[in-house]
RNA sequence: GUCCCCGUAGCUCAGAAGGAUAGAGCGCGAGAUUCCUAAUCUCGAGGUCGGCGGUUCGAAUCCGCCCGGGGACACCA
């Protein structure tokens, strides 16, 4: 809406100063701190005092004389040393109000979802053990910047790597093999960089229970090993699965990794880049020209002992991504892995791929106190506390709010005791009782009345005179280029933002007005629709988080 | 050494493709319930936006240098 706004003002203005053309990138329109500063306020005038040699003040008072004569405004006032502030007319607001009961929980989102098809990988966990925050955090972020790509009117994939090869499992199935026979043989040596945690003694029993004979009767232990690694993957990633479904996050792709090598995907990637002169040898290894495209070093492909690096499998990876043809892909990662980015993209740019085609959002740490100490994480030492308990101890819509507060890329400190408390202490408690507020509103509404505002009525807009109804309106009319906004700069935590600031005006509306007094029926029906808007906005970012909108609290 | 993140109120942090008097929550102090849910609201105290320069009509925001905290820099995955 603003950037309608804008392309009118520009039009209007550059009938009479057709220097506005050329700075017109420039120019922004905002909504203003204070009221009196009106709904909208344009910086145009401080902009042109170089090309017209005047000040600012003077021209603002020349656009002014423009401004004021168009229908979309009320009012039209120069203020501080030459801001423009324009005040909107009621039939703006009645316009939105309209639109957003139409498009209900989806208000503001595009109608148009051809922008382009796109893949989003998250999570990616190792199916070693069990979900932990940092991959919670990563699992909001990703799906909510899904969820905003298809707001933005993006096709979106939700894609989530498997690392199914190399060390990892090798270790999990040494763990899971050791922990078997200590069963029966409490001496028998436990890996020394082995897996800890109680997940694997309960796998191991499991498999006691009932692959006992088969498992023993395997001469190679190799073979033993290789069997308690794949079991033990298998439940895991299921589990996974599930935490992830429960959590609200679910993929369309599980992509696995060991698929690339049996598929010989890793060799046609490789060739690929073979053919492109990207690829050479040294020392007895094979390396990769990443410098080219501004790496600042060259990778080893294949190590010199013949075996793959980790990097070879991800060329390939992303190789396959590339041959899906996607407008442009985005990585979820965490932030130990910043470093990581140059190399692949290198690798990415020499497949001949546009620059901004692979795109990366990092999650850093998420550190987690309890009683004011923090808690030490370290799936190898088994000390952690998972994803899932958090979600059985917090509740989905807490954690998925908490993780949305801060941006990705800073770091999270995760205070358990206030995420436990269920009082006014915890933000996600504010918004969901705004809503669960309007809710209540409306019950009271019918049952007093016989009048049920969840049906279809209209009523009239220009009734709503007070600053604080005209705030609201005004607000509700620009958060659909605050969700783009989101979108766009890739900040789903942006979304917290605007749903507590609208729960705050709401609450505020709410203290200070009444909205069933059947002295006044228009007024009571004019106040009841622009809750319904409210209401529909909030559920429209409920749903971009993925956070219940609950009835009653 | 190179790179990434951070430094804003007592605490946890918003705000950053430059804009008007720098915000919120918690905590602290004082209030609001004959009335739609007090899980709410109102008012108050509390700041050299880490420091120094620069860019310009204007800088918490952009640029440079510095200080402090955290993290990453493998023929690991």
């Amino acid at each position: 809406m603003k950037e309608e706004i804008k392309e009118r003002i520009v039009k209007e203005i550059g009938k009479s100063i057709p220097d506005i053309e050329s700075i017109k990138d420039k120019i922004k329109v905002e909504i203003p701190k204070e009221e009196k500063f009106g709904d909208l306020s344009i910086n145009a005038a401080f902009l042109l005092t170089k090309h017209l040699r005047k000040k600012p003040l003077e021209i603002a008072y020349q656009i002014k004389e423009i401004l004021e004569k168009l229908p979309e405004f009320q009012k039209v006032e120069v203020a501080g040393a030459g801001f423009i502030n324009l005040f909107l007319s009621t039939d703006y607001y009645e316009q939105i109000i309209k639109q957003i009961l139409v498009e209900k929980d989806s208000y503001g989102a595009a109608k148009d979802k051809n922008k382009g098809r796109i893949n989003v990988e998250f999570v990616s966990a190792n199916p070693t053990g069990p979900l932990h925050l940092g991959h919670g955090r990563g699992a909001v972020v990703g799906n909510v910047q899904s969820n905003l790509y298809e707001y933005l009117g993006y096709n979106v994939e939700r894609e989530f790597y498997i690392n199914d090869a190399g060390r990892q499992i090798q270790k999990l199935g040494e763990s899971v093999y050791a922990r078997f026979r200590q069963i029966e043989q409490p001496d028998y040596p436990f890996p020394e960089d082995g897996y800890h945690g109680e997940y694997i003694k309960e796998i191991a029993q499991h498999l006691y229970k009932y692959e006992r004979e088969k498992i023993l009767s395997m001469v190679d232990e190799k073979q033993a090993i290789d069997f308690c690694g794949e079991f033990a993957k298998e439940l895991l990633l299921e589990r996974i699965k599930n935490d992830l479904k429960e959590f609200g996050v679910e993929f369309d792709i599980w992509f696995s990794e060991k698929k690339l090598y049996t598929s010989g995907e890793v060799e046609e990637a490789l060739q690929f880049l073979k053919n492109k002169g990207m690829i050479y040898e040294k020392d007895g290894a094979v390396w990769v020209k990443t410098t080219l495209y501004g790496d600042d070093k060259d990778r080893v492909i294949i190590k010199s002992d013949g075996s793959y690096t980790y990097f070879a499998g991800d060329i390939a990876y992303h190789y396959d991504k590339f041959k899906r043809g996607y407008d442009f892909i985005v990585n979820v990662w965490g932030a130990d892995h910043h470093g990581y980015f140059p190399r692949l993209k290198a690798a990415v740019m020499a497949f001949g791929v546009p620059e901004n085609w692979i795109n990366v959002m990092f999650i850093q740490l998420v550190k987690l106190f309890k009683e004011g100490k923090e808690i030490k994480m370290s799936k190898r030492s088994g000390s952690f506390i998972t994803l899932k308990e958090l979600i059985e101890e917090v509740g989905k819509d807490a954690v998925i709010y908490f993780f949305l507060t801060k941006d990705s890329d800073t770091h999270l400190n995760f205070d358990i005791d206030l995420a436990v408390k269920k009082s006014s202490e915890n933000p996600v408690y504010y918004v969901q009782y705004a809503h669960a507020r309007i809710c209540s509103v409306f019950r009271e509404a019918k049952e007093r009345f016989g009048f049920d505002p969840e049906e279809d009525f209209e009523a009239d807009i220009s009734l709503l005179k007070e600053e604080t109804e005209r705030a609201l309106m005004k607000f509700l009319a620009f958060i659909p280029d605050l969700i783009r906004e989101a979108g766009e700069r890739k900040q789903p935590h942006k979304l917290t933002q605007i749903t507590y600031q609208l729960a705050s005006e709401f609450h505020y509306y709410y203290n200070n007005f009444k909205f069933l007094n059947p002295d006044d029926e228009n007024l009571m029906r004019s106040r009841l629709l622009l809750l319904k808007a409210i209401r529909e906005t909030l559920r429209t970012l409920f749903k971009l988080m993925g956070i219940t909108p609950l009835e009653r609290m």
